[in-house]
DNA sequence: CATTTAAGTCTACAATTGAGACCTTATGCC
DNA sequence: GGCATAAGGTCTCAATTGTAGACTTAAATG
């Protein structure tokens, strides 16, 4: 139970100090997190446990290789958990654990803050490119 | 100015159908904008403006050519600017926008969740490795 | 005259990602 | 019986991305 002044705290001594990079949360943890497929698989199961096909059908553009490598990172680093069913054929359910729910809130906010900005964003992109057609 | 009661609206449409994969903001732009450097570099911009060789030396283990590249992406985004300064040799300047900096809290925020679990999710990957040495 | 500093570019190689064929087991359908 | 379907993947090959680090240009400094 972090309180949100050691938080504080924690931001000064990262923009005092920067981070170390052998042990660095942004390197080691939240860049494997905030994937384009990890993310979408996150809040799909916000809703609920999904099956993997289930998953695949709601997110056309991803490939089932992707799909499984998403599934087994969010198992490995403990955001969900693998079930298989005793069904025939046997299916696979996967659900976020506590760790998973709890990394939804604050990731959701930053969902939203690239729904609320992207049609200016898409905007800027625009203007640069016709300023530097070079590439 | 997006209320907070609109915000759940948001959320509960993109849970019930998803995303657009041709216009997802996720898919669009989060992922571009959440990589590793793209992240430690905004980080480092919020105390200041900063050069390209001081954010090579906060950053050890960035390479040149993807510092330019983030950096590029960051200003073709406009989330930073950049100045030519009028020295010798000349010098560059990277700054947040409003658009960057109005990023920063929610990015925190998630970097701060990173930072909290840090240690759980390594022992997770840990107990994960442990059980299928396979790979 | 060689070095340093500035901000990059360029090249070669390694790692990641994507498209899509293939696999296994079991059940329903004709 | 024999074929299609569904489940949840794996496998291979090609394309895209990322990394390491040598090289560039131009002025100032020792």
């Amino acid at each position: 139970m972090t309180s949100q002044i050691n938080a504080n705290t924690r931001l000064d001594t990262w923009q005092a100090q920067g981070f170390d990079p052998h042990n660095c949360p942004v390197r080691e943890i939240l860049s494997g997190v905030t994937s384009k497929w990890t993310v979408l698989v996150l809040i799909e199961m916000d809703s609920g446990p999904k099956r993997f096909n289930q998953l695949l059908r709601r997110l056309p553009d991803v490939s089932r290789r992707m799909l499984t490598q998403s599934l087994r990172d969010l198992e490995r680093n403990g955001l969900a958990t693998r079930t298989v069913l005793n069904t025939r054929p046997p299916g696979t359910e996967y659900s976020l654990s506590g760790l998973g729910r709890s990394l939804l809130p604050p990731l959701l906010n930053l969902v939203d803050w690239a729904s609320q900005h992207q049609a200016f964003i898409v905007t800027a992109r625009q203007r640069f490119d016709d300023q530097e057609p070079s590439a």
